[in-house]
DNA sequence: TCTCTAGCTTGACAGACGTCAAAACAGGCT
DNA sequence: AGCCTGTTTTGACGTCTGTCAAGCTAGAGA
């Protein structure tokens, strides 16, 4: 809510800023990072998070049929996106609502720039 | 539907090109993804590309002391990283020298893109 | 109220994972 | 050759993970 009294530790910050081909990252910071790319190397809940993420927000019901899995399987999959802070639900009524949290997913992007020393830009 | 002249898929081009957040991704494209989020998903395994990352090559014998784990953790942890196609391996004389594969990497990065439909324009 | 549907939680189980000690392998050195 | 150091492989161990069936909870509607 109020950005301006900020509390406890930052961990947008301890995990977002210095792609990972820039600076070692100390131990802590990996334990934080970790588990969201751990949550997204699963097939499944990759499949699920490209599907919750192309569109504004998605259905659980619609997510469900897609795949090949009992109810509680994907319900149990969406947990683990969803405690890794990359997405967000919401019930409306009958249904439960997914959706992305965009700064979890431009932190994990921005660990993974390539920030031109690698790349053979001008030789 | 026989594909008769089908090349041998080229997986780099399966797995790069359209980020996350704009296509749901088919499941063997996820099969083939998947196993690169999972390699990063250890922190030790992340702490480990982020230091092979960071400069030209790393040697083993320099990897290892910097964690508080045995000498045959650590390399299961680069075969790891070696087999999701994250970084390659080289032995020169006494040692090992590893270096990141900066293709994978990107794919990766790519795949993260927030093709600015969830991002508030300019606030 | 009672019932129906959507989704989550619990409990259980097989298989995968992270770890280490011990053994094997590779190269340099004497 | 023999030995020493650096790295990987093997085998074993306990823990974690993905899955389903069964049971539970939340909301809509009669």
């Amino acid at each position: 809510m109020s950005k301006q009294s900020l509390p406890v530790v930052d961990l947008q910050a301890v995990a977002c800023c210095a792609p990972l081909a820039v600076r070692p990252m100390d131990a802590e910071q990996a334990m934080v990072v970790a588990p969201m790319f751990k949550a997204l190397g699963d097939p499944v809940r990759l499949r699920l998070m490209s599907m919750i993420a192309s569109v504004p927000e998605m259905c659980v019901c619609d997510l469900t049929p897609a795949f090949d899995l009992s109810g509680p399987t994907i319900s149990h999959h969406l947990k683990v996106l969803r405690e890794a802070g990359l997405v967000d639900s919401e019930r409306r009524g009958t249904w439960v609502w997914y959706r992305v949290k965009p700064e979890a997913f431009r932190q994990l992007g921005a660990l993974l720039d390539l920030p031109a020393t690698t790349a053979p830009a001008d030789a």
